[in-house]
DNA sequence: ATTATCTATAGATCTATAGATAATGC
DNA sequence: ATTATCTATAGATCTATAGATAATGC
C-alpha cells in the first residue's frame, strides 16, 4: 500500500490540483474531503497524512488556484503582445468564463467564501492579488506611473465585480451586459491617461 | 405549544431575518437549520411547517437581504439630497462597511455562494440587483440618459468587487485601498458625460 | 524500520420527517 | 378540529483518528 516518496509527492498534489477546482466549482463547505479524496484517486484515510486539517488544504488549493489562473493570464496576454490587456478582457468579460467556474477566477468563485476564512487562507488570496495587480500596472500608459496602483485596483475590482454579478442572475442576456459594460469601462480606463491630471486642465 | 396565526406569521418573518443576517457571516452552507432556528427563539422541528426546504429559506432570506440593504441605500441618499450618489460612495466604500459582513451588501457577502444556487435564489439576486441599477441610473447625468445602463452596470461592478477583493485580505492598508481607489474610479464615472462621445470631439 | 495508504470507526452535525402536545379558530 | 411548535429520531454526511497492511528506504 505504500508508495514512493515521488509518488508521495504527485499524490499530494494531485488532491491540491483537484481541490482548486473542485472548491471553485462548489465552494469551500460544498465538498467534503472523502469526496475530494476519491476525485484525487485516493481514500479519505491518506487525507492526514498530507495535510493538517481541511483548512491546511483550503490555504493550499486556493493558493494554487490562484497561481493557475495567474498563469493563464500570462500565456493569454503572450498570445497577443500587441496588445495583452485586450486579450485579458477579452476573455476575462466573457460569457465563456462566465460558464467556467471550475476553471475560472477564483476571486470571483471564491472571493466570499474566502472573507470567512482564517488568515492562511486569507494571504493566499492576498498574495495572488497583488501579482494581478503588479500584472495590471505593468500594461498601464507611462504617465500613470505614479498613479498606477489606484488605476489598477479600480480596474480588477471592475472586472471581478462584474463576473461575480454575471453568475449571480438568471438572465443571460444581463449576465452579458454586465460583461459588456465593464469591459468598455475598463478599456477606457486603461487607455486614458491620469484622470485627475486632465480634470486640472 | 401552537400560537396565533398572527404570532406564527411574526416568528416566520424572524426566521428569515436571522437567516438573512446569518448567512451573510457564514455563507449558505456555513450554518444549520437548528442553529438558524435557535437563533429566531424556535426549534428546528418548526422549521419545515414555514419552510419547504432550506433552498427555499435561502432564497426568500437572500430576497429579504436585498431589499433591506437597498432600503439602507434609499435612507442613506435621503440623508444627502444634494449629493445622493456620493453619500452612498463614502458609506458603501469604508472600512465599516468591510467589516459588517452581518448586515452589509449581500451581493459582495453572497455573490460567490449565488452562483452555486439554483433558480429561485438567482431570481432573488436578480430582481434585487436591478433595482440598485435603476436606482444608480437615476443619479446620473442627464446626458447619459441612453448608456446610463452600462455605465451603472459598470459601476456596480466597482464597487462589488473592489469590496470582495478588500474582504479577501488580510492587510488593512490594502483593504482601504481598494476601496479608495474604487471610490475615486466611480465618483470619476458618474460625474463625467458619456465617454464614448467624449472621446469623437 | 519507516511510512503512504487502506479500511473502519468515533463523534458531531446535517436535512428532513414522525408523532406528541397544547393552544387556536371555528 | 386544526395546527404551530415541540421532542425525538432516521439516515446521511462531515472532520478527524486508530490500527492494519504492504511497499519503500535505509
Amino acid at each position: 500500500m505504500r508508495v514512493s516518496r515521488a509518488q508521495a509527492e504527485e499524490n499530494r498534489q494531485t488532491v491540491i490540483n483537484v481541490a482548486s477546482r473542485l472548491f471553485r466549482e462548489r465552494g469551500f463547505d460544498g465538498i467534503g474531503l472523502k469526496d475530494l479524496m476519491e476525485n484525487a484517486g485516493l481514500t479519505q484515510g491518506a487525507f492526514y497524512k498530507q495535510f493538517a486539517s481541511k483548512e491546511d488544504l483550503v490555504a493550499q488549493a486556493s493558493k494554487r488556484a490562484l497561481e493557475s489562473a495567474f498563469q493563464r493570464w500570462l500565456e493569454i496576454a503572450e498570445g497577443n503582445p500587441q496588445d495583452p490587456f485586450s486579450a485579458i478582457v477579452a476573455f476575462y468579460l466573457s460569457m465563456e468564463h462566465c460558464g467556467e467556474k471550475m476553471d475560472g477566477c477564483p476571486i470571483v468563485a471564491l472571493g466570499s467564501d474566502a472573507a470567512r476564512q482564517g488568515a492562511d487562507v486569507k494571504a493566499s488570496f492576498e498574495t495572488g492579488i497583488q501579482k494581478y495587480l503588479e500584472l495590471i500596472d505593468h500594461w498601464l500608459p507611462d504617465a500613470d506611473a505614479k498613479r498606477s496602483s489606484a488605476k489598477s485596483m479600480a480596474v480588477l475590482s471592475t472586472m471581478i465585480g462584474a463576473v461575480v454579478l454575471s453568475r449571480a442572475v438568471n438572465d443571460p442576456g444581463l449576465s452579458d451586459r454586465f460583461l459588456q459594460a465593464a469591459a468598455e469601462s475598463v478599456r477606457m480606463a486603461m487607455s486614458s491617461g491620469d484622470k485627475e491630471s486632465e480634470m486640472r486642465q
